[in-house]
DNA sequence: AATGTCGTTCGGCAGAAGGGAACAGCCACT
DNA sequence: AGTGGCTGTTCCCTTCTGCCGAACGACATT
């Protein structure tokens, strides 16, 4: 970062950016981070002590490594939206009965964020995780969750952010966007086809309170090899739109 | 934390006690923090808009709160692991098949942290939590856990902490405590009799490597007022014991 | 309309974070 | 076993910056 804001905190911005690199890193040295960030040893050296003994990194056979601490605050902004306790088995039920990779979504400053993701017997390795966050408008998630949202908010969004092309399939016009977010709230549920992952497709649905306000969405990812025989198999929209809703009617009852 | 040692970097200290006082309030403002952690209400509003930007922490309704850009890094943490993913489908199980508490533990820093925990039907609230950190030697994750450490590891941590009480239950002579551990090691479980909440008992076993290190543990907690209904029901040393070596087996070939 | 509270912004100063170099500890390589 | 090169760590010094206090602006409350 270049421009730093005044105002800001310069010291914790070296810090994310250290806790950033030996995650990205699976751990490194003092050396290793100096190096990567153009700072002096004494200088990470300092952000990496301190980190440890604040126990938010541990130090094991000389490398340093992003610590379990970062569990209770993780875990802790992941209770408050109420969904993962209830979402997770059906999660789990869901990828075990598809086979498929299931995922979990809310949405944070108009980023998708995982919170949970199950993997099935069949799941390919995708490069989403818990906590990995993806853009909404190509995902089946993201969309789920778009086309469930007031038309202000609707409006914020898009005033905000760009339809960015990820593969030749990303829908980019505002236009044609606006139709297929008309056509999922028609059906009840979105569909990802290969917009974000070449080769990847998912079904999506939004998981909403019994007021109608939408918390996030539940989709399961199939290779596109796959696709034809998954859906035919098990009505794949239906299923994801039913856990959906088993999941409203848990978030209501707990 | 009044002695800040030389080398170490104030300003994060002071970010990560604003983090776990917005954390463990569900929220505050900026008057609030810097009442609470006694700095200015300007350098508490430095940290939280620096937080802010960088996505760590998010305002809604004018209160800041933990984001969930911390589950990037605490799920990237437990993945290191190499546990989580095996050892929650065995949770889940046993936490169905038993009504009640299950969780998965490893150990950072001599003490112990669950990286996965689920509630049966039946389960009561507790204070622990995905993330929680407990002591090793009142629970019967870190019983078992210690059980199976080598001997001069065992020494390490007996030298490190202290067998301080919980409840009256809590065994805290460094002798009986080896006993203890003996008998485990025998019986291939642990047992936790209220020695950390009284009321709460629990069923431990070590989960191994093939070659016999232990990596951390998997528990069933029943209340005190059930319990003798649990074992009768279900031989839980026997299935906390399979599932343990159920997740050997799991992570042996993934 | 007035008062209190909150978040935000603005300078000024002191303290602290960062840089660099020197020291120490470790492993590998010869 | 000795040596060289790599680490991590510590030291001091400079200067930059993070902290404070106060003033400002935005709300909500009465």
């Amino acid at each position: 970062m270049t421009a730093s804001t005044p105002g800001r905190v310069q010291s914790v911005e070296t810090t994310f950016e250290v806790l950033e690199y030996i995650r990205d890193n699976e751990g490194a040295g003092v050396t290793d981070v100096a190096n990567a960030l153009s700072v002096s040893k004494s200088t990470a050296h300092g952000h990496l002590s301190t980190l440890t003994s604040l126990g938010y990194v541990v130090k094991t056979d000389g490398t340093y490594r992003v610590g379990l601490q970062f569990l209770e605050l993780g875990h802790h902004a992941r209770a408050r939206y109420n969904l993962y306790e209830a979402a997770k088995s059906e999660a789990d039920q869901l990828a075990q009965t598809t086979g498929e990779r299931c995922q979990v979504m809310v949405v944070e400053d108009f980023r998708g964020v995982y919170i949970y993701q199950t993997a099935g017997e069949k799941a390919v390795q995708t490069d989403s995780h818990i906590g990995s966050t993806v853009d909404l408008h190509c995902t089946a998630v993201g969309k789920s969750y778009l086309a469930s949202l007031p038309a202000a908010d609707l409006e914020a969004y898009l005033e905000d952010v760009s339809l960015s092309a990820r593969t030749e399939h990303t829908i980019t016009d505002r236009e044609a966007f606006l139709e297929e977010l008309e056509k999922i709230r028609d059906q009840g549920y979105a569909l990802n086809l290969e917009e974000r992952i070449t080769g990847m497709r998912a079904v999506g649905a939004p998981i909403l309170t019994e007021g109608g306000d939408v918390l996030g969405a539940i989709s399961v990812s199939v290779p596109t090899t796959r696709i034809e025989d998954t859906v035919h198999e098990s009505d794949l929209p239906e299923q994801v739109q039913r856990s959906a809703r088993v999941i409203t009617i848990k978030t209501t009852y707990s």
